[in-house]
DNA sequence: TTGAAAGCGCTAACAA
DNA sequence: TTGTTAGCGCTTTCAA
């Protein structure tokens, strides 16, 4: 069943869904991009304003009208101009995407998902990405392009923009944060809960025994999250009486940096396990570990953090799966209820789910 | 340099990209996003007409007046409305990007190169994303939503949308067809060349001097590039003189088909090396790999294709890279060529590069 | 239930 | 070099 609003969306555009599509039709000397709403009005004998209605008004239309007026749409091939829309309405209905780094295929994943949840509760989302080629202030470019567009909303996932440069915005445009923990009062969010994911990690290790632990630590540098997620994994190791070596690696490119120096901890036996920040870093410690004529788990378990790689399952890494589906969910329930009226901030925190996957076992000996 | 057009582009924001950001000096009772360029104008003394000229226009404007016209812009934040810009010029150049499944990390990768390109010959661009909640034509709803926001251009990087329904918006709105082959007379296509990445892997393995090779071969029904490159390798194989065994991999879902076949044509001594049509599908046989006590390349050589996703590198499958930048690149001058009124449409094809990987050795024995 | 008319914020001739 | 003036295609009172 729809709301009275998605009812109305839905009828926005002529053969909205279960015809089939008809385009070439359309074809006359005038291309359908160029079809007004005054032309449909002419062709449909009414005026312009009751084409107006019966695409999105509140006000009712006769039957014989709303049917002449779609037939007439269709005939003609009439696409809305959304920016003409949105211009007189002084409101738009499109939500901007701000996405950071869309090669990353969490954030792939985040665009298709938040754009079936969207669409689920009948609004419309575009998305951007910054560019470097923009410049220094690349991000706000971004942004920029977004408000330009006059969106209704902003979805921001991207941990560049600061929080203050949105506030100017913010009683214009609801904005929700993605990803990123933020704490700003004024701005909802929806974030991964970095510190259970990294808490349920080293339980798993701990329950299964070992006693000595290699934890790979990004620098907070290049990356927040790694940089958290290893920290909690060995405050938590050693709260269970695990002892925790912190393996350095410092620079983000050289991603199987500590390689060797696990390699060499496993040797002098003071680890059974090790555990890495991300799953990308534990797939490249794979072949270092296949060098060393080692095998995991017998000889050393190993766990990752993201579960978001396509095929990362395959491999079996024993990880936590960030809930990126749950998060574009609430984005955009949440972003409903702010274009409602409705304003309550919140900064919700979804936790991941632990999978065992086959590359931690039983310590050995 | 810039070209004159960029350089009227890095004028059309207020304080572009060099200086601090200042939002908060926006702050008033009136939001940032309810200035007009009538209160700019005012501001500054001038006309709006200037205030216009000063942003995009080709005609020259006195210094002391554009520098007026950028300080009452800065204090009072404002933010062109681009919808406005776009009804009034009657000609946008905002490019949109039709993207099938940004879950797809090819697809995701596209998106983030794309608009590098983009933004670096001066123009910008939003993307959309079909979604299934929009019903059996959810494909032309993402269309629409395009064409709804008048782009000046549109890229189509997604399988379904039928050459034909583009047809009645070609003479209003320029179109390339990103990855796949199309050869429709009026639009432009950048695609991969799989016959060339399916042959550039069969060489290889064929002069490593295999001479038996089991070739996983999907239904053409789900992936049409899968199953193209299947055939491909199978027929140069046999071109080589190598015998090819096609193990049938029908359902798309069940991604490690055909695996045990493959480990049962090895042990009978048919087989000492298997191409996939797919990384992820090579990827998925690593288990099986494992579990039979074989080795790779040692005891069976394996070939994937793609080298998209991340990480892929470092599990160093032989595979072929497919030139996910360089179509972004050459799509994003095309379209400058086109939006420029040149129109001679080709359609190009782009060979992936071979990276020899692993787990591609000689042939046992 | 419908139509007329006044804009929305901006661009683009045309004058000055 | 700048201002004036019509619109762009649509929505939305206000009347009818």
């Amino acid at each position: 069943m729809q709301t009275p609003r998605s009812a109305a969306r839905a009828a926005k555009l002529p053969n909205p869904d279960d015809s089939t599509p008809s385009p070439d039709r359309t074809g006359s000397a005038m291309s359908a991009l160029s079809v007004t709403m005054a032309a449909v009005a002419a062709a449909a004998g009414v005026s312009r304003a009751t084409v107006s209605r019966v695409f999105h008004g509140t006000t009712p239309v006769a039957q014989s009208t709303r049917d002449a007026v779609y037939a007439a749409a269709e005939k003609l091939g009439y696409v809305p101009n959304v920016m003409a829309r949105v211009l007189a309405a002084r409101s738009s209905d499109i939500l901007g995407l701000l996405l950071r780094g869309p090669t990353n295929p969490a954030y792939g994943l985040l665009f298709g998902e938040l754009q079936e949840n969207v669409s689920r509760l009948g609004m419309q989302m575009v998305a951007v990405a910054p560019s470097r080629a923009e410049g220094a202030n690349f991000e706000r470019q971004a942004l920029n392009r977004l408000l330009g567009l006059r969106v209704g909303g902003m979805f921001v996932a991207t941990g560049v923009i600061h929080a203050e440069m949105l506030e100017p915005f913010l009683d214009k445009v609801p904005v929700v944060i993605i990803g990123r923990p933020e704490s700003h009062p004024r701005i909802y969010s929806v974030s991964y809960d970095e510190d259970s994911n990294a808490t349920q990690l080293a339980d798993a290790v701990a329950a299964h025994g070992h006693q000595g632990v290699a934890v790979v630590t990004s620098s907070g540098g290049n990356s927040a999250t790694e940089h958290r997620r290893a920290i909690t994994m060995a405050a938590r190791l050693r709260a269970h009486g695990v002892r925790a070596h912190p393996v350095a690696a410092p620079t983000f490119g050289l991603i199987d940096e500590g390689a060797q120096e696990i390699i060499a901890l496993h040797r002098a036996g003071h680890i059974t396990a090790a555990m890495f920040p991300s799953d990308l870093r534990a797939l490249a410690f794979m072949p270092y570990l296949r060098a060393a004529s080692l095998r995991t788990p017998e000889d050393l378990s190993l766990t990752g953090c993201d579960g978001i790689l396509p095929g990362i399952d395959l491999i079996g890494f024993a990880t936590v799966r960030i809930p990126v589906e749950q998060a574009a969910q609430r984005a955009a329930e949440v972003m409903k209820t702010l274009l409602d009226g409705q304003t309550e901030i919140k900064h919700e925190l979804l936790p991941g789910t632990f999978l065992p996957g086959r590359t931690l076992g039983p310590a050995p000996r």
